[in-house]
DNA sequence: CTAGCTGCAAAAGATTTGCATGTCC
DNA sequence: GGACATGCAAATCTTTTGCAGCTAG
């Protein structure tokens, strides 16, 4: 993640490195995501900015959403939903989702991290990054259920 | 995956033993998911199976596919693109995918299956399956790019 | 200035649902 | 026979696109 208070300076310069505008809806939208610790969509994302910037369109934070991860300032969650879930956090890390109430939650494991990739891997291409989902059901729900 | 010659067999014993219905459409998208190698999605089988049975309808597909999914009888992939990707192949396995080309192709890997998980797991709650996504870009694009 | 971004509205794409009919057990 | 599944059509949900005006560089 690009860090604490620095997070602005540093998507800044991000996008300029890219050749992206920097526009007050892609500081807000990417703020957002940065302080967001859930993993939200982008129609999450929009309802949280709509106080302060009233006028933002749900489009704009997709389009957004899509330009950023695209150029890999942000990822999006690999989720069997339906709904894309996005995070500013580019650190390496994985994530557990609950099956009954599809809360994802981050974790490190560097085993997988830095364990040699199998064999039958080294023709297929260029692995850039690697991203592990747990599927489970979480302590709130089993005891809920 | 259920096996071989047994495919079939084993798929209609698996739904009496959820209480889902053995109807043809059922067993004909099972077997047509079940010989794919390509984890495609529900339009895509769609299409496949328009041929032998010309009436099912796309609906149907989804419908089945979700109800066997949510049985655990296949298996939706942890994929970020809009379209959901099924398989029908439940033993341990992983995906890696070209950003490019979108294909998905399987590997084994038992360091990620056999591993104990890292301890600020333990107390999430129950995890039931690993799933690893490696993203990259597969010879074949890159060669051509 | 001008290429790139935004907002609006409308379209497209993917999946779900209501209902009448048909079928599995 | 009755619960469940299917097919059709329509609705819904999610994301994308065209275009005219706006803005960052």
């Amino acid at each position: 993640m690009l860090q604490h208070s620095e997070t602005n300076k540093s998507f800044e310069m991000a996008c300029r490195q890219k050749n992206l505008r920097v526009t007050p809806q892609r500081i807000e939208i990417y703020k957002e995501l940065a302080k967001a610790k859930d993993h939200p969509t982008a129609e999450t994302l929009h309802k949280r900015l709509l106080d302060r910037m009233p006028t933002l369109s749900l489009d704009t934070v997709y389009r957004t959403l899509g330009t950023l991860a695209e150029h890999g300032l942000i990822h999006k969650v690999d989720t069997t939903e339906s709904q894309a879930h996005f995070e500013a956090d580019l650190r390496k890390h994985h994530h557990v989702i609950c099956s009954q109430c599809g809360r994802i939650v981050d974790f490190d494991w560097q085993v997988v991290d830095d364990s040699e990739l199998p064999e039958e891997l080294h023709n297929w291409g260029h692995v850039e990054r690697r991203s592990l989902i747990l599927h489970g059901i979480c302590r709130d729900c089993h005891s809920t259920h």
